[in-house]
DNA sequence: GTGAAAGCGCTAACAA
DNA sequence: TTGTTAGCGCTTTCAC
């Protein structure tokens, strides 16, 4: 790095070859000789040169970037996710591009018709919570763009998703509370239009099935903004408080903090301590207090399996591929 | 977005006009008569033409994105910053791209030139723990890389830098302890070479000595890893348990969160209550235990604050910039 | 006020 | 096996 740039031309000169020579020997064609490549290569490792991507992406419709689309960043969840997007990105050479919705439809819109103008080679996707007509993005899909969904997809779209294993999550949970001597299980949940919610109220109700346990609508408490108002929490909380119940299971991440917050809040509504468990990818539950048993995400994974399989389909070109979806774990992790 | 991508050449065609014509109506040009700027411009909203900015960027050397180095995206504070930034580059229609260190120079090295190599417009900084050699980063600059640094930032660089105000931040957190009544403050330190440190340091003893109090070097522990290394912090803390302290200043994220879990991990250690004031940009302080009271950093306006100098620097367009350095308040935040 | 042409750095079809 | 040429979509100098 200590000169300008060096191009393919440059090298030609130097090397007295000509660009696509040079250009073919770095691309290691069949058709360079061994000899000439060893040169090339030698004389290019040593000024460091490296492709200019622009110039690259213009030819070839490519911009070795893939863009990803989340409601926010600064959030432990997205942020896992984001991470072990990039650690993939890395090894691959891909540029990751950033852009966050804060659950707007429209925003969403605008930042992945930016990203098609952009010729962005594929896009990583948590739907906004507001986003309802997605016929946009099966145009765009129809015309070549990639598009994998994780976390938050869409119905009745054809594409790669990573999910988390939301039903046996839910299931697990209540295993273990009942496990924990857990008789009258309360659970907090989210808009029941989320597909996520509704898998996991379907694991809460075959979990407790599986414990013979009858399921009672009144120890279900329904958040419609998922705990973004804490409002909404504290309402719910103060419903349960004329239950008896012994165990709750804290169906999405800012639920379980906001039920922590509202316990602060409102400490006699928390008369006798009951087993917590809860969805969150906090790493400080531990420091967390009354004690919770959190229900973690494989969010690195997540973001790491995702961008995968973007890289894989957006290197087949085009090829006819086999959508997958793929169901991530959870992990129970009790705090001591 | 009904259909594929249009380029100057379509319009012009449509429109009976060159390329060079379009192109300048596009941009405003005085040398274009109104008429035909109009109906350029008519026509290019029409069909919703977006520049192929891989183009642009080849022609212009810009691409109108702006890269983020930071050691790790999961993480409270460099989220909110990263929220920060990419709330500005929105709205001044600036990609923006992130990547990680993980601490590692190498790789902050590596990344910073794939920057570099990929025409990006600017770059924003925190430098990872590790690197000490920045001469790179100056030559670049020279070169006409616009850097802004925040929150790390290396030694003698001409460039904007955007930081917290560390020594008045400590220096205020002395104030509240003693306000609690606290009489001997011990506090928690990261490694001595980093400014960060030095100045949160150096903010703690002016805030003893305006409150009469003694420095006590025993009172003071340093953890050359910041905190990354929970054995460091253990260590810290069983060596403050032979001393008597009221109250303590732990000066960075994780050395504050580590604390917090020695202490559950330790309980003896934590023989009586005492004060605690901490760094973190957790939201979730308040469920914390035992209660802290929070130094927090105004990330997201670093954020913003930062990629709003980096993108001016970058339409001056080479011009004499005179450099600033901001420095950002905390905000103390106390459990109730 | 508008157009023709060159060129940014790269790849690939075609020639040699 | 290597070189020549054209062209990706855009901006801009130079001509008209």
């Amino acid at each position: 790095m200590s000169q300008d740039q060096y191009t393919l031309k440059d090298i030609a000169k130097v090397l007295n070859l000509s660009p696509s020579t040079v250009s073919r020997a770095l691309r290691d064609s069949h058709e360079i000789s061994e000899e000439t490549k060893r040169l090339v290569l030698e004389y290019a490792t040593k000024v460091n040169y490296r492709a200019n991507p622009l110039a690259r992406g213009l030819k070839e419709r490519k911009s070795y970037s893939i863009g990803i689309v989340v409601s926010e960043i600064a959030n432990n969840f997205f942020s896992q996710v984001i991470d072990g997007i990039e650690s993939v990105a890395y090894h691959k050479n891909y540029q990751v591009v950033i852009s966050q919705t804060n659950e707007s439809a429209e925003r969403e819109r605008f930042h992945v018709e930016h990203f098609y103008s952009r010729s962005t080679d594929g896009l990583l996707m948590a739907m906004s919570s507001e986003s309802s007509d997605n016929s946009y993005l099966e145009s765009l899909m129809e015309r070549g763009m990639p598009i994998v969904f994780f976390d938050r997809i869409p119905k009745q779209v054809k594409s790669h998703q990573v999910i988390t294993d939301n039903k046996r999550a839910a299931y697990e949970s209540v295993q273990f509370l009942v496990k924990k001597g857990c008789k009258r299980i309360a659970m907090l949940s989210s808009s029941k239009k989320l597909s996520n919610s509704q898998e996991r109220l379907e694991g809460f109700k075959l979990g407790l099935i599986a414990q013979h346990l009858e399921f009672d609508e009144n120890l279900v408490q329904y958040c419609e903004y998922g705990g973004l108002k804490q409002s909404e929490i504290d309402l719910a909380i103060s419903r349960f408080a004329e239950l008896d119940y012994d165990g709750i299971f804290l169906s999405g991440d800012k639920l379980t903090t906001g039920y922590l917050q509202a316990l602060r809040k409102y400490p006699k509504l928390a008369k006798k301590p009951i087993e917590i468990v809860g969805f969150t990818n906090s790493n400080l539950v531990d420091i967390f207090s009354p004690k919770i048993t959190a229900v973690r995400q494989s969010a690195f994974e997540m973001g790491k399996k995702a961008a995968e399989l973007l890289i894989e389909q957006i290197e087949s070109r085009g090829k006819e591929v086999d959508f997958k979806t793929v169901l991530l774990p959870v992990e129970l992790i009790e705090a001591e």
